[in-house]
DNA sequence: CGTTCGCTTGACGTCTCTCAATGCGGGTGG
DNA sequence: CCACCCGCATTGAGAGACGTCAAGCGAACG
């Protein structure tokens, strides 16, 4: 690194690049975002669905999740984030948040404003791309999250958000040997999979008994991955690991 | 307008300066991207799941939809597209296509290569933003539809659906007194809703003898709008009709 | 004119919800 | 340091929404 300081957008940039490579001005360019650091406590709500948020952020450290709550008052988790995901470059654009953002538990994210983050983009064509794909990946997650609530009863649910929570911390070093912090509770897993945190219990009971994950405390673990893959149905694909096409431009 | 043919890409220009206006060279550089307009059959797919497609499209004509299907068979439709949508600004950047493309009946699309889309993209920024926010949009819609299957019931679903889809056809001209052609089967709005064909006739059943709405062939009528918002929960803010934030660039 | 596709309706099964109660662990205040 | 409380996990019993299976019917189509 040319900078002498730790950037909290470090993490961001590792994963932009493992799908593109940026030249070092666009790396540089990032690193000049101005940036604030915030830790937060458990259940804390950083932007509030019909907010007219000026920053966007990133995740540091923790877990962040997106959520919209039903005139009825029933609550949706629509998606989960883990270290280095920017969570919210959709209201960089939009004027009003269209849904709530919220920590799990404690968590540090990455304040970036959002005229910066614009400007940037602008001057820089493949860093426009790269926020552009990050949140096309965002909505390939959702499409396949979509899929999961219609189509699969809640065990196969269950199962397959194990598989993809354990992959993506995976990726960014957070699971080893299949283990991994998982600062849900069972009401927010429910909310996540569109049943009952009863139903959940039940499920993950189910699971734990067949010995194909085990959970002590906050730590999760999957003992058994091919089976687990095979009930949730889980095939990565939709994750985009592999990064965008060859650009020829 | 400054050409003398009319063009395919005009929709979604106008689609566009709704939100943000643009310059007389930004028009032109859209008017000028390589464009192919196809007719199609019923349920012809456009772009398949785990295709490396080099052309996005833009609906011209008729109604598009989105689907994913699971191992175990069953058929997710994650969204519909009406005249003037960009469908699939996300295969430009992905390597490989994480979803089927289809139309519901017949269709005209416009065909425009991903380098071109790209190459303009990179050169003018309001452009790139333009399809930045079209792809948001769509994410928010996902979000909203995620929201309605995991959240709502089977009578809910119904009802938000139908609204959706009556505001965005009336945005474009295409529902006049609540009247619009809907050219979906029971089936598909099952796949979309997350239930079974039996359950949607039903629902629908229902709706007609309380005179929520009316279905002739075709044509679906909404008859009493406020009921069906209200018992859809239908807040159209995930629409973000009003365009994104001014910007001070 | 037969065939297919889509709509409709009935009976029955089941996955998931609701209601309800218990227990546990961690935080808080006296 | 202990009592208290609250949030969360757990378990049981009964209810309801929705799925499955099955059959009939009309319209479109080759």
């Amino acid at each position: 690194m040319h900078t002498a300081i730790a950037n909290h957008i470090d993490p961001f940039i590792t994963k932009i690049e493992t799908r593109e490579k940026l030249s070092e001005a666009e790396r540089e360019a990032l690193r000049l975002l101005p940036q604030k650091l915030i830790h937060t406590a458990a259940r804390t709500r950083i932007v509030e669905e019909g907010e007219r948020p000026t920053h966007s952020c990133m995740v540091a450290e923790g877990m962040v999740y997106r959520t919209k709550i039903a005139e009825s008052g029933r609550r949706q988790i629509m998606s989960f984030h883990v270290p280095g995901d920017f969570v919210d470059l959709h209201t960089v654009l939009f004027k009003v948040a269209d849904h709530t953002i919220e920590t799990a538990r404690n968590a540090a994210v990455v304040m970036v404003p959002h005229e910066a983050v614009l400007k940037t983009a602008a001057e820089y064509p493949a860093i426009g791309r790269a926020f552009w794909f990050d949140t096309l990946v965002d909505a390939s997650i959702l499409r396949e999250t979509l899929l999961n609530i219609g189509r699969r009863d809640a065990r196969a649910r269950t199962a397959h958000l194990l598989c993809e929570i354990a992959l993506r911390l995976r990726r960014v070093g957070l699971c080893r040997n299949g283990s991994f912090e998982l600062p849900l509770t069972q009401t927010d897993l429910a909310d996540a999979l569109g049943v009952t945190p009863i139903h959940i219990n039940r499920v993950l009971g189910k699971f734990r008994t067949e010995r194909l994950i085990a959970m002590d405390g906050r730590m999760a673990t999957i003992l058994n991955w091919g089976a687990l893959r095979d009930i949730g149905e889980f095939d990565p694909t939709y994750l985009h690991l592999e990064g965008p096409k060859d650009l020829h431009l």
